[in-house]
DNA sequence: GTGAAAGCGCTAACAC
DNA sequence: GTGTTAGCGCTTTCAC
């Protein structure tokens, strides 16, 4: 059912349903009340690729990201969401592939199916942006990135992981904790790394050494947070701390610790990253990072269709190219003082 | 950059080039290398858009669901994301409105940008599918439903939430307890309610009786699930047994449980549902539920495409409308016999 | 106020 | 083998 059989059945041109279903120019209340009708009668329903095409605007935007079962994207992905659909705008979602090579090709399909702009959401899986030169993104449409490793003149929404990690390494300080180890995620990624980083600035700011054997890396799992700690406590004299990347790996810290007849807090601090539901009712309430990421989605679309909008209207576009969000430590009993 | 650039740069009608791109016809080695390298040169890109209105498939695969960051349909989204990239698909993602009317209009939504097919996960916010008739989903791509109530003639994939409640109910008895509590999710909602009444079920089987006051109501959240659990003991006075909807509120009772100085299985035995990476490092590790979800989604996927292609073919359609998954038990130490 | 015509970028019959 | 011709369903410009 297309225009033309509306426009048959109200017997007018179908250029007149255009323009009722458009609001565009003026039409007589009677014409328009036939042509509702008509639609109505023949559950008619406005085919988007042809207006797309026609149009040169799809309402549409396009999200590169990793698996939605993981918490960042997840989080992100929803402040996405919440906003398109404010807008009226759908997502059209590519799944980042695994190998490195192939994110020009992710981010091709998206640009030909149109899509006004993209978000990346990649950093999951690829933090490599080598191949992120402007010659080939001027031929996409806006992209702005979540979490990338700051570039100039890429558009870009981020929270400082450094910063974060240093804070909630200088809470661990202020409570007296002096041989505070890291477990890390992956180091390939920016994220992981960027943690290990703040951890090591806030360490040399005290006037302690963040020396190797005081990290150890994990893998996300709360499996290689048991493991982390085991390494920990092997290496370590006198550990009396763990920061874990992310909360599920500080609760493999707290079980291993429990099983290993170690008190949280009183011998040892544990804290970790995301503030993920459970985490409060962990054994003992766990301390954390709690990360704006909704909120990041919600910027980054709407920075993305900002730069669409300036594009259409030959704008400059917006003038900050980059946001940073301020992240919160939650203190919970996992790092009190003894 | 059009097929008529690339066609004018290699010195061949547009078509060719066509032909070039889709391996339809047979095209001389030579044209077809002109033709490449020209596509290589000027950064070609076929516009989805255009090739979908004229070819009325558009590869695209619509996905109705609750946000992601829930459980349930992150994995099912996850499953179904794992089987579109294989096929090359993408998938076209439209957020389930909060408000009950409006499903007609999100998949009519989705309809408009003619993917081929659409898996529908709004379980969690709405299994009211009366709207769900005929005379509607006609005038749809095929649409394949997940987790909904049983219906003849709609195509569907589910996990039987009855059988499962039951079956876990039955491992309980089975450990000698007699008073089991159930915490159930949203009653308004089908999955919670199905896991009720499998509870209800294996109650009766083993002659005992369901009462209400065996029955409190959470919100998913850990926090009911603490509430739910003081509920019960204040009802209850030989209560050896608490099942709940999900590991989340599980948590809770586990918390809460510790709190009132009741020992974990000893006293009390705590089931959940799901399976979350956090359950299995508990305290005490949970018994749960393993549900199939990814498994789920791809299986919805692969129904909805292969609907799509029988009746574009004009083929009967599959013989099934209706799968269902089985899941596994997970038992650990929360519900060992003491 | 309304209608006719052109064109968005592509595919698919058909000619040559 | 390659080019010509119609559309796919819609928006937009310009007449009437």
């Amino acid at each position: 059912v297309t225009l033309n059989d509306v426009a048959a059945l109200a017997s007018v041109s179908y250029q007149t349903v255009s323009r009722v279903i458009n609001g565009k120019g003026e039409v007589t209340d009677e014409t328009r009340r036939r042509v509702l009708a008509a639609i109505q009668d023949l559950g008619y329903r406005p085919n988007t690729l042809a207006r797309g095409l026609a149009r040169g605007r799809t309402h549409t935007l396009g999200v590169v990201t990793a698996d939605f079962y993981r918490f960042g994207p997840s989080r992100i992905a929803t402040g996405i969401q919440r906003h398109c659909q404010e807008l009226g705008y759908l997502l059209l979602v590519q799944w980042l592939s695994n190998t490195e090579s192939s994110c020009c090709q992710d981010l091709n399909d998206l640009a030909g199916h149109q899509v006004d702009a993209i978000v990346w959401l990649g950093t999951e899986l690829q933090d490599d942006l080598s191949w992120a030169e402007p010659a080939f993104l001027d031929t996409l449409p806006p992209v702005v990135f979540c979490n990338i490793p700051p570039r100039p003149g890429l558009p870009a929404a981020r929270i400082d992981n450094r910063v974060d990690a240093a804070n909630m390494t200088r809470h661990l300080l202020a409570q007296g904790r002096r041989h505070i180890g890291m477990i890390s995620g992956p180091m390939e990624r920016f994220i992981p790394r960027e943690r290990v980083a703040g951890w090591r600035e806030a360490m040399v700011e005290a006037g302690l050494s963040p020396s190797t054997e005081l990290l150890v890396h994990g893998d996300w799992s709360a499996d290689s947070g048991v493991r982390g700690f085991r390494q920990l406590m092997s290496r370590v004299r006198h550990l009396d701390a763990i920061l874990a990347s992310n909360d599920r790996m500080a609760l493999g810290v707290l079980h291993a610790a429990r099983e290993a007849g170690m008190r949280v807090p009183d011998d040892l601090a544990v804290a970790g990253f995301d503030n993920i539901p459970e985490s409060a009712f962990f054994t003992p309430p766990l301390t954390t990072v709690q990360q704006p990421l909704m909120e990041l989605g919600r910027i980054a679309a709407d920075m993305a269709i900002d730069l669409a909008k300036a594009r259409w209207e030959n704008q400059p576009g917006p003038a900050e190219a980059a946001v940073v969000l301020p992240s919160e430590l939650v203190i919970r009993a996992s790092t009190r003082s003894c």
